[in-house]
DNA sequence: TGACAATGCGGACAATTGTCCGTAGACTAA
DNA sequence: TTAGTCTACGGACAATTGTCCGCATTGTCA
């Protein structure tokens, strides 16, 4: 057997976290034409394998389901998009209050499941399909969640909002941001993304903000 | 081909709703065994149609996936707490403020849940995953959300609440009443039951309430 | 350079889902 | 009773997922 391009699966270039592997991109590649031909849901990881000219071992080995080839090609602008969610949440603005800080971030959180919701309601669908989790234990979610704990944590400590369990009205807020809620707000009763991000907005900002009755 | 017991998909008893369909049962009570044997993951239709002696044909014309299964077992105790949870919602305590009632149900609702989480959480799974449908649109969210959807427009309407889109929170409300969340906050940060009533009525009633600041 | 180990490719295969259709039995009318 | 129609049963079959293992290729060491 010819085999000049052997994926080598080890070597990781440990500069950008990125595997040296032919395989991935032609399988990315493989994916990205079948999904655009056809629509995400009428592609089989049989036909991508087909596609790409490899094994369905070789792919099953690097992807276990469509779901993470999704997250794969969504992985460059998820990650840029945490990383610069991240450096806002924190740093920039420190001096704004917290809770304005978090209200930010939804809007971008909101913002980034408008552009991408159909993919990412495919990973989550895989994802807790798959692997027996649930969408708050995808990575993706996670990182949102650390960072949403930490704004509620402060506006909490600064008194800016009432009292509440921190980590149970983000997982709540989670839930809020998921993109099947999304886009069945969307399709079931023509909610526009502003509607959304206010329907939010009032329950988790306005609604926790300390008032006197 | 002997078939003294040949099941007749037509006639229905008008009085009951309920289908005079031998395999009905034989099929509910095949799936019974086989999920207190094995678990809900690990038993197939195929096994299922097997366990009844019957066609998988047969048992797809009644039931299309294990979902609609573990809905038909569920169903008489769905529909006895969703018809008491109507009543009490409507008639009874009619001169209580909307959103005491309103809160009345949620409690309710998270009794079921907690009750029933394991099966309505695989129920879920097989109706989003199948019928491209969001767990919304399930006809026990759809009841409760009318519930719901009335009392909280009752609130609006009697000054009770701030100024919200009812069908918005009322989706809201849903997606932090699904049993994903539930088995996860369980999992997840040891909740109980109290804990996650708790939250769930900060966010949606205390949240909500008409305050001065 | 030849022997031997390690890697990982690819496709055969088992398991499962869901569809389809030939046909047995039931019903109806003459 | 018979002929014709209809229902719906059951299993063959296609499609897909995910696993497993024989074997080719590569790397290592003497």
């Amino acid at each position: 057997m010819k085999k000049t391009e052997k994926a080598s699966l080890a070597p990781i270039d440990p500069a950008n976290q990125q595997t040296i592997d032919p395989y991935h991109e032609r399988i990315l590649n493989a994916a990205r034409e079948l999904f655009k031909a056809s629509g995400l849901e009428n592609v089989s990881m049989y036909s991508i394998a087909k596609q790409a000219g490899i094994g369905q071992g070789s792919l099953y080995r690097r992807f276990t389901d469509k779901g993470e080839i999704c997250s794969a090609l969504l992985r460059d602008s998820t990650g840029r998009f945490l990383t610069e969610l991240e450096r806002e949440a924190q740093s920039s603005n420190a001096d704004d209050p917290a809770l304005q800080r978090l209200q930010n971030s939804i809007e971008q959180v909101v913002d980034f499941i408008d552009q991408h919701a159909e993919l990412l309601h495919l990973i989550k669908s895989e994802f807790v399909g798959k692997k027996q989790l649930t969408q708050f234990e995808h990575p993706f979610f996670r990182r949102v969640n650390v960072i949403f704990t930490e704004l509620l944590s402060q506006a909490a400590e600064n008194g800016e909002i009432v009292n509440i369990d921190p980590h149970f009205t983000v997982t709540a807020l989670l839930s809020v941001l998921s993109p099947d809620l999304y886009l069945y707000q969307q399709k079931a009763h023509q909610s526009t993304k502003e509607d959304i991000t206010q329907g939010i907005l009032t329950l988790f900002i306005d609604g926790l903000v300390r008032k006197k009755r």
